[in-house]
DNA sequence: TCAGTTATGTTACAACATAACAAAAAAGGA
DNA sequence: TCCTTTTTTGTTATGTTGTAACATAACTGA
């Protein structure tokens, strides 16, 4: 699936992130705004380190690792971008630019490649599952899956 | 949920790994059996290291963690352990000892005090997500989910 | 302005994982 | 058995990921 920038400009998605910050009542400072625009120009999820390095690229700036870490997580927790747990990567969301209500994301990882896909998955499925589980006494954090596996690509690879 | 060593013997169960591996024709060796064993009697899910040091208090002979990892791999390979990508952990497979068919364990991450709880989720619905997921060319590898949230004892404690 | 809060930088280190190569052990055929 | 090949395990060093603790800078609002 394409990435948010095949969508949408990354400045009008940078313009929908202010004005979600805004609303929010959060600031979108300018190393926020700027480490989110380094994120949204990539095709890949992005470890905290790779994305040092390529705003160091992109800003002409070094950024401290800790600081990457520290405005990720502000992001994140601002729905600006997701954390894959399973590989310890980012990736920006699909949606920010979106304004229609969306399901929760679920990310396809590729095993071989590392790439990531988002899909989105019908939402009786989800509450379904969400529900068996919460049945056990468990409170779930998120429904957002991270499923793995092989992307079309990588298993027709190898096949032959 | 009761980790494996509730429903059947340490010894029993190491026995059915033998049958396992025997019929897959790969070789459960002493080392990695004796991990296995290890494994088996934790309550929690472990680390590499944290296993290498358990294995070191259990058997008295220090194991390399470099070991550790490749026989947790091969374990993980022959699915008599799990590894919980999210928290870089690894856990007996509660199922190895039954011959009857089950549902593909679905884990449950307390990301406060970190216990993993195993559950089944009806087969119907994962079959759903399933079908969902593939049908956009993705390959998945294996419907195991690893979900986090809080588990109701950490819940009730935040709640006060 | 200035005090309080939030954000970012710096340093050091803990935890997780693997690469590269060496040694030992097992398997299988002559 | 002995030798060769393959598999497994050990050793050393290093790469990768993430955070603690504390300092400095920037912003906010009275």
């Amino acid at each position: 699936m394409a990435r948010a920038s095949r969508r949408a400009t990354v400045d009008s998605i940078l313009a929908s992130a202010e004005r979600a910050c805004a609303t929010a009542g959060v600031r979108l400072t300018a190393k926020r705004r700027a480490l989110l625009a380094t994120l949204l120009q990539q095709s890949q999820a992005m470890s905290a380190y790779e994305l040092a390095e390529q705003y160091r690229q992109d800003h002409g700036e070094s950024i401290p690792t800790m600081s990457v870490y520290r405005m990720l997580d502000f992001l994140a927790e601002q729905n600006l971008v997701h954390k894959l747990g399973a590989i310890n990567k980012y990736i920006a969301c699909a949606h920010i630019s979106c304004s229609h209500r969306h399901e929760t994301p679920q990310f396809l990882i590729c095993d071989d490649c590392h790439s990531v896909s988002e899909v989105e998955v019908e939402a009786e499925t989800l509450d379904t599952l969400g529900q068996g589980v919460e049945a056990t006494g468990f409170h779930l954090r998120s429904r957002q899956l991270e499923l793995h596996g092989l992307c079309d690509h990588c298993y027709k690879r190898a096949a032959s």
